[in-house]
DNA sequence: CTAGGGTTAG
């Protein structure tokens, strides 16, 4: 508790009071109870004078002719409060102070302006401190004064705001519906949101702004259902109608919930009660459509706002990117380029969603031009950002310029976010060892790891074998008190799996905490295909299509063991039953970038303008390499097809037809990066190898879930994944990376194209 | 005479 009554006994009444170093002279008269009728000197024009200035230099000149004329005392607060307030508003605290320290006196007034005029701009400590020092000098706070000093508190800690609270009871300004709408905020803001509705419950009277606080406070703490309930019982008590501050709170609810009928239904009562003019309400409904993956209808409002503002375009970029149409997301930033003017395009949270939306395309191109975007335009970069940015040169390909970037010291600080994303960048483009040196660096600078760090070490260290360098990490988690989820035990599974250790993999699984997911029981699974383990896998396989029965990665999995173990009736089965369900692979696709165009191809693609060429191209690649020793592998065809059919099949997988195209067009000297949806399959992957040995290129494909690099190395062996491709569920998936291509990706010649920013 | 609850990104 931070002040008793008797500190109100034992302050002095009259005379000097410090305040911060400086002297503060109170009157003298004991009696002094200032109202407006008793202040000298009072001038209504000079107020409105005050009022009416928007330029600080004219304040400033104002304000001193004001002094001048012996207008500013502190018998006169009226004025002096306008000139605070004024300063406040136009940013200049420290003057706004200085008339405060020269005029302040015991009535609570000016100590209210100045409060607020802190808490406004967002400087809770000087809030609270003035605070304190107001109650030291025994000057009454009331109802203007808590809202503001509870708001400070909502952004520093609950220590604070229960002792404030305990002022408020002692003083008696808790049954001020102001006050009780900013305690029901205080406690919400500073997370906890069953203390907030402890004092929503106990109120005998609630206004909108008190019911909204509430409903907020648990949209705020990721509890959506608990805040349409609680918006349901509002309407249902009070006849209130939503305001349009209310109606933003229930859409960002709604958009957590990602219903999307519910987000039509309040999109109907925005519409009905007329809200939809006003710039939050049709924020907070774009991304509610966004979120609830009903993207046309987020459009729709977006053209219709007439004054966009960031967030506008903000929310309507990332809904694009959430739902894996980045390339959409693209050319609506160009538009924003062009429409909005140079403050939009110095935005750090469009910056973060167009980095995010690259690193998700994985364009190398792309990801250079972002760049220079963000530094020419000048946007903010903060760490957040910055590490974005590492992450999408990783993504693109380009693992080295992000190290570059960590390695320099310029211009941003480091944080452990900045170390995952590195971690996790060498992890998926192979460099196992190096992820496990970061990790071991990355401590001993004093970061501390986190679950993520985790995921992706241990992802590293099993597409790299390496088996106790994981083991260890595994039992680090417990010394940096980070609990293992399903998530990391999918990893481990996924390490001792890969290398042999079939059995402890098992163990490890009976051994979890939690219930197994499909991820656990995935990574099994491949262990099983990889090994030739038909009974393991069946077990897998069992749990796997009940957790996931659509997922078809998991039946062609399961049948190519069966099929390795030449037991065909059981492969005819799970054939069927594919069948009976009617279960599809996804399309598979891949995208190629050469200089500045962007290829796609999708399996057995006949509408690329240069398929014929690439399909010879792929004939003649295909003999030179069996010349090689290549041998096709037809256990990922599916169908029960001859073996020449087979080899058929396998030639027009796509990203065979994109590295192939890649030879064709991009210059020897270059590497060929290949970009697809789904993961590379076992005889591309072989393929590549010799295909990087005989025409001397270096092959990258990025899959859903890493890297592989080909690349003949000087010693003549290979610097290549290991076997470590086609897992039947994507343990750390980027999702789909490309857009499939219809007409809004694909133009009539065949290319996808990105805005080239200029 | 001052006043409480709000949208994007992570």
């Amino acid at each position: 508790m931070m002040h008793r009554n008797n500190n109100l006994l034992c302050c002095p009444r009259n005379g000097i009071v410090s305040i911060f170093g400086l002297n503060l002279s109170f009157s003298s008269s004991t009696t002094f109870s200032p109202t407006p009728a008793s202040y000298n000197n009072y001038d209504d024009d000079d107020e409105d004078l005050v009022r009416s200035c928007d330029n600080l230099n004219v304040l400033k000149r104002i304000h001193s002719s004001l002094l001048t004329s012996g207008l500013i005392t502190y018998n006169n607060p009226h004025l002096a409060g306008q000139v605070i307030s004024n300063y406040s508003k136009l940013g200049d605290l420290i003057a706004a102070r200085s008339v405060f320290n020269a005029t302040a006196g015991p009535n609570s007034f000016l100590w209210n302006t100045m409060i607020r005029a802190y808490a406004n701009n967002h400087h809770p400590t000087q809030t609270l401190q003035l605070y304190l020092l107001m109650r030291r000098n025994c000057v009454g706070p009331n109802n203007y004064t808590f809202p503001f000093v509870l708001k400070a508190c909502g952004s520093r800690s609950v220590a604070e705001g229960r002792s404030v609270h305990s002022d408020v009871i002692r003083t008696g300004f808790d049954s001020h519906v102001f006050v009780q709408a900013a305690l029901v905020d205080m406690y919400a803001k500073c997370g906890q949101t069953d203390d907030a509705r402890w004092v929503f419950d106990g109120l005998p009277v609630r206004d909108l702004v008190c019911w909204t606080a509430m409903i907020t406070a648990y949209e705020q703490s990721d509890r959506p259902e608990e805040a349409l309930m609680l918006f349901h019982a509002m309407q249902a008590k009070e006849k209130f109608v939503a305001d349009s501050v209310a109606l933003v709170s229930v859409a960002s609810a709604v958009a957590q919930l990602g219903d999307a009928r519910m987000a039509r239904s309040v999109h109907a009562y925005a519409t009905r009660n007329n809200f939809v003019q006003d710039v939050f309400v049709d924020n907070s409904i774009v991304a509610m459509y966004a979120k609830s993956g009903n993207l046309e209808e987020a459009k729709l409002v977006f053209d219709q706002i007439k004054e966009k503002d960031g967030i506008s375009w903000n929310s309507m970029l990332s809904g694009y990117v959430q739902n894996g149409r980045a390339s959409e997301a693209l050319s609506l930033f160009e538009k924003m380029l062009v429409c909005a003017g140079a403050r939009a395009r110095s935005n750090p949270v469009t910056a973060l969603i167009m980095v995010s939306a690259c690193a998700y395309l994985g364009s190398p191109h792309l990801a250079k031009e972002l760049h220079h975007f963000v530094i020419n335009s000048r946007v903010a970069i903060d760490t957040t950002l910055w590490n974005a940015i590492l992450d999408m040169y990783a993504k693109c390909g380009n693992l080295d310029t992000a190290i570059q970037m960590f390695r320099s010291r310029l211009p941003i600080e480091r944080n452990g976010s900045s170390w995952n994303v590195m971690i996790s960048g060498y992890g998926m483009h192979g460099g196992g060892k190096e992820a496990f040196q970061l990790y071991e660096e990355m401590v001993e600078q004093g970061f501390d790891p986190n679950h993520i760090t985790f995921t992706s070490l241990l992802s590293a260290c099993s597409h790299s074998g390496l088996i106790e360098e994981g083991r260890k990490c595994f039992y680090d988690m417990k010394k940096h008190s980070v609990v293992p989820e399903v998530k990391h035990y999918a990893c481990m599974v996924d390490m001792l799996g890969r290398a042999g250790y079939l059995d402890e993999a098992l163990g490890l699984i009976n051994k979890m905490p939690s219930e197994p997911n499909d991820g656990v029981w995935g990574a099994l699974l491949l262990a099983c295909r990889i090994h030739g383990n038909t009974e393991l896998g069946e077990l897998a396989a069992k749990n796997l299509f009940q957790l996931e029965p659509e997922h078809t990665g998991y039946y062609v999995l399961m049948s190519n063991i069966y099929a390795a173990s030449s037991q065909w009736q059981e492969v005819r089965k799970l054939r069927q039953d594919m069948k009976s369900k009617r279960l599809k692979k996804p399309a598979a696709f891949s995208v190629i970038e050469v200089g500045k165009e962007v290829h796609g191809f999708h399996t057995a693609d006949h509408t690329h303008p240069h398929f014929t060429q690439v399909y010879v191209k792929v004939e003649t690649i295909v003999a030179e390499i069996k010349m090689a020793g290549y041998i096709p592998d037809g256990t990922c065809v599916l169908h029960d097809v001859e073996e020449e059919d087979k080899d058929h099949s396998l030639k027009t997988h796509s990203e065979k037809l994109a590295v192939a195209f890649g030879i064709m067009k991009i210059d020897p000297g270059l590497p060929i990066q290949v970009t697809m949806n789904l993961r590379i399959c076992n005889d591309c992957h072989s393929a590549f190898k010799f295909i990087s040995n005989i025409y001397q290129r270096k092959v990258i494909v990025r899959d859903a879930n890493r890297f592989h690099h080909f690349q003949e190395d000087r010693n003549g062996s290979l610097v290549s994944g290991k076997d470590d491709h086609q897992t039947s569920k994507d343990l750390f998936s980027w999702k789909c990376c490309y857009n499939l291509p219809g007409k809004d990706a694909k133009d009539s010649t065949g290319m996808i194209h990105y805005n080239a920013m200029s």
